[in-house]
DNA sequence: GTCTATATTCCGATAGAC
DNA sequence: GTCTATCGGAATATAGAC
């Protein structure tokens, strides 16, 4: 393995961190290499355009992803639970990323698109060992997309407190229960 | 009432059109008066900024919203099934619009930010009517936001094929099933 | 590897003719 | 009301010194 590219990893760090604070819009080249503290030329030798960042940003959500699609199925709650505990906006790195791929206009980048798309099929994969309806699955799921797109839409803070999560638990532990 | 103002409602239009088809950044003014068929200058003779357009939409999302929820309100199949039926992608105007509003960067757009939280509270509000356990109005809510983030992700069509609306309808009325 | 120019394109907005 | 022309600034990317 390589020795730890810190210039890259802060690179990113400072993408990641423009995109939650400002937008999209604000997340530009001379903006993210200030942040890191490099010159624009600094961060162009580590990423040589701006489509390089956002796939070095997608290949480390995508990293991210995986990691917790691996607790989740190892999870003792059970995979629902940790999921949906998890939704939460929680300012974790895999949140932060999240988050962060999320303000990527999509259209204009499919390959944020491809990323979030992918994190879902895992985490929905991760969901229908336990939850085998589909259609519950499914519900579980969105609860989760709804999640997330509260905190990505109301701005950088979380919009569901964490003492709200108990009582969604107990819903969606209806959900799950058996059915047919 | 004014005379319908063509011109504005058709530049309005092909501002929601490109945010839907090639996201926010291709949204620029010389664009949007193009596919409205008009110069930029005459566009800024009806919108004189860009903010004025962004809140020209803003103001039309919300409108078409509050017709929403008084058709929810008062849909014989109740407020939640009307609600999550009509939370699936469908090319309707008011569908669009949303999609168009939650396409611009919300942090620098404060305003489609707040079209989209007033028109979120208007469903809890209109949900809680018939869903009376705030856990469980929450819930359903949760899962209409993940559908429409999936049609806001995964691009211009829909995730979700109609025909998983009625087994995702059965879910919900598991939620919504009396408690305590 | 990181820097300072600089080239180029593009966006939002203004001015003023018609 | 709608147009053309144009300014000022910003964004991506290149070239080349150190």
């Amino acid at each position: 393995m390589p020795p730890a590219p810190a210039a890259r990893a802060k690179l990113l760090d400072a993408f990641v961190t423009i995109l939650l604070e400002q937008g999209e819009r604000a997340a530009t080249l001379d903006a993210v290499a200030a942040t890191a503290g490099v010159s624009k030329g600094g961060l162009l030798y580590h990423f040589p355009t701006k489509d390089a960042l956002v796939e070095g940003l997608a290949e480390h959500v995508e990293a991210l992803a995986a990691e917790d699609v691996e607790q989740m199925s190892s999870a003792p709650e059970g995979p629902a639970a940790y999921y949906i505990r998890t939704s939460v906006y929680a300012d974790t790195p895999l949140d932060q990323a999240i988050i962060a791929t999320t303000r990527l206009s999509q259209t204009a980048n499919p390959r944020a698109r491809q990323a979030l798309r992918r994190i879902r099929q895992g985490w929905l994969d991760a969901l229908s060992v336990e939850v085998t309806d589909p259609a519950a699955a499914r519900a579980v799921m969105l609860i989760g997309d709804g999640l997330y797109y509260g905190a990505a839409m109301s701005g950088e803070t979380s919009e569901t407190p964490p003492e709200d999560v108990g009582e969604l638990l107990e819903v969606v532990r209806r959900i799950t229960g058996e059915r047919d």
